[in-house]
DNA sequence: CGATTTTGACCTGCGC
DNA sequence: GCGCAGGTCAAAATCG
């Protein structure tokens, strides 16, 4: 495959166009048969100067990522026959639609629901040429309509795209840079993370907003001395960079568990509290995790699907949903904020609070549901709380004993913390493919550097708090 | 010797 | 278009 040989694009174009770029390797250069067949300027030494071993991981990432884009494709190409085949079984039979609806992943379905639940209800014969013909122009602005039209279309639509931002997603992370690099004008799939912004914004406009979609980061502060911070997985440090406005650099990690795992993390210590580890973790592992940190994966992948979902009718506390949130069940309050700022939604799970300050926002709640920001704008409905909606102060007297327990058990159980981290980092996967049948991954433990600094700086536009509480025992 | 970390260069998006 | 900042790359250095 050319991206093997696109692994040799050391001295890409962008190079080349840098006219005062001066590169360590100058000496020599060659041409070598680039990505799609083109020359490519490959400026190398004489004597090769990179090492046997470098060269060894870079095999072993293109065979990786070569296997992950055959088996992308293979799984959607099942998807797409799966979805012909039950599409020509509800031509003849309508009944055999709900049988497609519930082929589709819940997300899907959900949406789906809404947007042909009314086209099922009047359900007129689509025209057969206008089912599958995704070249046909639409000729309404409305796209409901046009998805009212022909729901069985989306919902094809909808699998196989769901599929190949799955994909998106996970070469985004890997190839981003290279993708973006090599890509550009060859025409195909838009890697990168801009065509993935680029995707979700298509999709804002022909189909329903999808968080989900968005390339999601959780982010979890908690308070630790200890300078690694084992949660799981083995990380291996690519990056350091120094944020603005902390002293403390900000360190990237990429998981090695698995060759070509896409998924990454940031690490820094907060500026004002040099106690508070934050820890951002970005992309879906494409390997299964140790089992331990499976019981923190579904909590958190729950809350973090349910945050991104923009419910606001899911309540942890209800019993039907204890099932999601074992997690709350056992740490009852967690404070989560979720910034819809794009391209990174980014949920916090911030573990650094006291029990005064929980207790405090929870009876302050009013004032603590999302609210919007002095020039924020994005306002996200979120407002999620296993809590009674109100507390008052004999209620807090009556939670105090326990919130005291279990807010200093979560500040001082690092295996909660590390556990919780090692969930985090597998949630992308379960709020974006949670209905591919993704296994949840939980990462285990890590190597990280203390020292690093303060919580990740993102440029939100818009931000919200969101209580994540339980008052269940 | 393989794996990991360090570190300067480079790329890209965004705001002005 | 330019500069800044965040993020990534990759060769060299270091570690075990």
């Amino acid at each position: 495959m050319d991206a093997v040989i696109r692994e040799f694009d050391f001295f890409s174009a962008n190079h080349q166009d840098k006219k005062d770029a001066p590169s360590k390797v100058d000496a020599g250069s060659k041409e070598l048969l680039g990505r799609n067949n083109v020359r490519q300027r490959c400026k190398i030494d004489e004597q090769p100067v990179i090492q046997l071993s470098t060269l060894r991981v870079k095999v072993e990432k293109i065979k990786e990522e070569n296997r992950n884009l055959v088996g992308m494709l293979d799984r959607a190409t099942k998807k797409y026959k799966d979805l012909e085949r039950h599409l020509r079984l509800a031509m003849e039979q309508p009944a055999a639609a709900a049988h497609i609806n519930n082929y589709l992943p819940k997300e899907e379905r959900n949406e789906m629901d809404g947007l042909s639940q009314p086209s099922r209800q009047s359900i007129e014969p689509v025209p057969s040429t206008s089912m599958l013909d995704i070249n046909e122009p639409s000729h309404s602005d409305d796209k409901t309509n046009e998805r009212v039209a022909s729901p069985e279309k989306n919902m094809m639509e909808a699998a196989i795209s769901k599929e190949m931002d799955h994909h998106d997603h996970m070469t985004n992370i890997v190839g981003r840079k290279r993708m973006s690099r090599d890509d550009e004008g060859v025409g195909g799939v838009d890697y990168t993370s801009k065509g993935n912004q680029g995707a979700g914004a298509k999709n804002s406009e022909d189909n329903m907003p999808d968080v989900s979609s968005q390339k999601a980061r959780v982010s979890i502060r908690a308070r630790s001395d200890a300078p690694l911070m084992i949660d799981g997985c083995q990380w291996r440090k690519y990056g350091q960079k120094m944020a603005k406005g902390n002293p403390c650099p900000r360190a990237y990690y990429r998981c090695t568990m698995a060759t070509g795992c896409p998924v990454r993390k940031q690490v820094q210590r907060c500026a004002e509290d040099m106690s508070i580890l934050t820890t951002t973790y970005e992309g879906n592992h494409n390997h299964p995790l140790p089992p331990a940190a499976t019981f923190m994966a579904s909590t958190t992948s729950a809350a973090v699907s349910m945050l991104l979902s923009g419910s606001t009718t899911s309540n942890i506390n209800d019993p039907s949903n204890s099932g999601l949130f074992p997690l709350m069940s056992k740490y009852p309050y967690t404070i989560a904020t979720l910034s819809t700022s794009a391209p990174h939604p980014t949920i916090t799970l911030d573990l650094t609070h006291t029990p005064n300050e929980h207790n405090m926002q929870l009876i302050q709640r009013p004032s603590f549901v999302p609210q919007q920001l002095p020039g924020h704008h994005h306002h996200h409905p979120l407002y999620m709380s296993s809590m009674p909606p109100t507390l008052f102060p004999e209620e807090k007297g009556k939670h105090q004993s326990m919130v005291d327990m279990v807010t200093a058990a979560i500040a001082t159980d690092h295996n909660f913390t590390a556990a919780l981290a090692a969930a985090a980092s597998s949630i992308m996967r379960a709020t974006q493919s949670n209905s591919h049948g993704g296994h949840h991954t939980t990462s285990s433990s890590s190597k990280m550097p203390a020292g690093l600094g303060p919580p990740t700086h993102h440029k939100d536009r818009s931000s919200l708090s969101t209580v994540i509480s339980n008052g269940r025992k």
